[in-house]
DNA sequence: AAGTGCCTCAACCGCGGCGAC
DNA sequence: AGTCGCCGCGGTTGAGGCACT
C-alpha cells in the first residue's frame, strides 16, 4: 500500500476549529449534505483534511447532537451496553440518540471507569478490581488475549459476565446507600435512579438465557485448559480473572482448529452459537435499546 | 493572587474494512 | 486476484478550564 495519509499533505491546518471554519463546513454540509469527505474541504473552501472535517461534523456540528450531562438512563445504558459489546463506542452511540461515540468514549474513560475503579479499590468488588486494572494495563487482559476469535469471544463473555455481576452488586449497594443518604452529587442521583428502576441486567439476562446455556455447556468443562489452549491469557482465581504469562503465538494455520476445540464445538456449532447471540442482541438493538425499554412499560415487562 | 495539579473533551493518529477499479 | 483509496472506528493526546493549596 504505502498510501500517504490525507492529513500528511503539507499546509493543511490542524488543531482547534475557528468559528469561521465551522461556518464554512456547516454551510456546505447543510447545502450539499455530508459525503465525499475527501473532496469536501476543497469544495467548502476549507484548508483542512477531509478526515478532520468529518470528525468536526460528526462530533460537534451535527444538528441532532444532544448537549448537556448524561441522564441516569443514558448512564445505565452505557454501563450495560459496554458490558455486552465492550469498547464498541459507535455501537453504544447508536443506542443513544444525539450522543456521539467520542462523547460516550470520553464519558466512559473519565467518569464511569473511574467510578468502577474506585469501588474496586475500596475492596467492595474484587472482580472489578481485576477487570479495571488489567484492562488499563498494556499487558492486561484485553491486550494480551490472543488473536483467536474464539479466545477473544470467550474472554469477552467471561469479562462481561464478571463485570455485570460486580456492577449489579455495586448498584444494589450504592442504591441502598442512596436511599438513605440525601446528597446532591450526580453519582448518588444515578444510583438512586438505578435503585428506582432496579431493572434486570441485559448481560445477565442473556447469560441466563438459552444462549448462555449453550455457551456454558460447551465451555465449562476443562475451562481453564481450553482457555490456555485457545490462547486466552487469563487464569481464574476465586472468581477473579488474572493475566497469565504470554505463550508463544499459535500457528495461524492451527487457529481455526483451536477455535472450535476451545469450545468443544464443531465449526458449524460454534457459528450457530454466534448467530444465536447475534440474533438475541440484534433484536435488542433493533428494538430501540434500553431507552426504548425504559420508556415502554410493555417492552420493559417483556424484557423481564 | 499565584502556583500547581487534576480533569475534561475536542481533535488527532493509525489501522482495518470494504468497495471500486 | 491484487491494488488503491475512502470511510469509520477506537485509542491517545494535549490545551484549556477548574479546584485546591
Amino acid at each position: 500500500m504505502g498510501r500517504t495519509p490525507c492529513c500528511d499533505i503539507k499546509g493543511l491546518k490542524k488543531g482547534p476549529w475557528t468559528p469561521e471554519e465551522d461556518k464554512l463546513l456547516l454551510d456546505y454540509v447543510q447545502a450539499s449534505g455530508p459525503g465525499n469527505w475527501r473532496m469536501l474541504p476543497k469544495l467548502a473552501g476549507l484548508n483542512r483534511c477531509g478526515k478532520s472535517c468529518r470528525l468536526r461534523w460528526t462530533n460537534y456540528l451535527r444538528p441532532d447532537i444532544k448537549r448537556g450531562p448524561f441522564t441516569p438512563e443514558e448512564h445505565k445504558s452505557i454501563l450495560q451496553l459496554h458490558a455486552v459489546v465492550g469498547n464498541k463506542w459507535s455501537m453504544i452511540a447508536a443506542q443513544l440518540p444525539g450522543r456521539t461515540d467520542n462523547e460516550i468514549k470520553n464519558y466512559w474513560n473519565t467518569n464511569l471507569k473511574k467510578q468502577l475503579r474506585q469501588a474496586a479499590l475500596a475492596g467492595e468488588h474484587p472482580a472489578l478490581a481485576a477487570i479495571t486494572t488489567t484492562a488499563d494495563s498494556p499487558a492486561g487482559t484485553a491486550a494480551t488475549i490472543s488473536s483467536s476469535p474464539a479466545a477473544r469471544h470467550a474472554a469477552q463473555w467471561e469479562t462481561a459476565r464478571l463485570e455485570a455481576e460486580a456492577r449489579l452488586s455495586l448498584l444494589s449497594t450504592s442504591g441502598a446507600a442512596a436511599a438513605t443518604a440525601t446528597t446532591s452529587s450526580s453519582s448518588s442521583t444515578v444510583a438512586a435512579a438505578d435503585a428506582e428502576h432496579s431493572a434486570p441486567d441485559i448481560f445477565l439476562r442473556l447469560w441466563n438465557s438459552e444462549v448462555g446455556d449453550i455457551f456454558r455447556s460447551s465451555s465449562s468443562t476443562a475451562a481453564v485448559a481450553r482457555e490456555e489452549d485457545a490462547g486466552v491469557l487469563l487464569q481464574r482465581q476465586e472468581g477473579v480473572l488474572l493475566p497469565m504469562e504470554p505463550k508463544p503465538a499459535e500457528d495461524s494455520s492451527a487457529t481455526s482448529n483451536v477455535t472450535t476445540a476451545a469450545y468443544g464445538l464443531t465449526a458449524d456449532e460454534y457459528q450457530v452459537f454466534l448467530d444465536m447471540a447475534a440474533e438475541d442482541l440484534g433484536g435488542f438493538f433493533h428494538g430501540g435499546g434500553f431507552s426504548q425499554i425504559y420508556q415502554s412499560p410493555s417492552l420493559f415487562a417483556e424484557f423481564q
